[in-house]
DNA sequence: GGTTATTAGTTGCATATACAATATAATTCA
DNA sequence: TGAATTATATTGTATATGCAACTAATAACC
């Protein structure tokens, strides 16, 4: 007999990526650690370097990241002289766009950030990396693009 | 030419990872709400459930979960009586179990997460879902298995 | 033009996550 | 047996995450 505890403990999907999640994003923090950058903070860089000037709820589409979240996210990479704030027309706008040293962080970050990819693929394998992108593009909002 | 932005946004694991890990985090999230329930906390509660006595040490290396993590995790189940710390003869330990209360829950909880599991699944695909097994299974410990 | 509706972000609150440092207890070993 | 080591978990600090409620400003409408 299978319990239903035995059904979601061996097939929750949540149970899985999750831990995967944690897993693979230390992969990153470990190797991007003596540069003082996480990769939930590169990732919002990288985007942001895409996007040139990038607007809070475009890159909350991009990355399916809630409004509130980002707006907490982005203080400590100001804080660190990462990305500053553009004041525009519409006074409610908070465009924000890369620093100098923004970008000098992200030059100096590739090396780790290939170091964590290279293991990250190998504990995915080829397959696993390509229904990822296949998950990932599905999940693309219409005319939200980078 | 290929900048190392344009790789790192195009090719990052992290980044599609953590995206999906999000979205369907939300999605069992958004089912568990109506009992007051998030996927993490049906998590901790189903391992516990097929540990009998749950250890500590051993759900945080079942779950690859830092031990000081758990160790606050558990406040909120405890708080809400889902779960009880068992005083044991070894003072460091303090290994907990499910409460009747928490056993009710969880199947109070198999409807919810029946659906966020059909809508997860039809996300990644027959592929993804198996990808995902693949990649966790590499992640299991020698010996730590429920 | 003034009221209403919409849009853009922020703040309050709760939980999740991990590293570093700590506390405490059990074990080892000289 | 007493000191050093190891094991188990918690606390301090910082970031990540999202919902609900809010503020402020623009747009729409009558």
């Amino acid at each position: 007999m299978t319990t239903n505890v035995e059904t979601i403990s061996k097939t929750c999907i949540a149970v899985r990526l999750r831990l995967l999640n944690r897993v693979v994003t230390n992969l990153y923090d470990d190797a991007l650690r003596p540069l003082g950058l996480k990769v939930s903070q590169l990732n919002i860089l990288v985007v942001t370097a895409r996007l040139g000037l990038a607007r809070p709820a475009k890159v909350c589409d991009l990355l399916h990241l809630d409004t509130s979240t980002l707006s907490r996210n982005i203080k400590p990479l100001q804080a660190n002289g990462w990305l500053e704030v553009v004041p525009e027309e519409d006074a409610r706008a908070q465009p924000f766009r890369l620093t100098a040293q923004g970008k000098q962080l992200i030059e100096k970050a590739v090396p780790a950030w290939e170091e964590a990819q290279r293991q990250a693929t190998e504990l995915l394998g080829r397959d696993g990396v390509a229904q990822l992108a296949k998950a990932a593009k599905k999940l693309r909002k219409p005319g939200v693009e980078i």
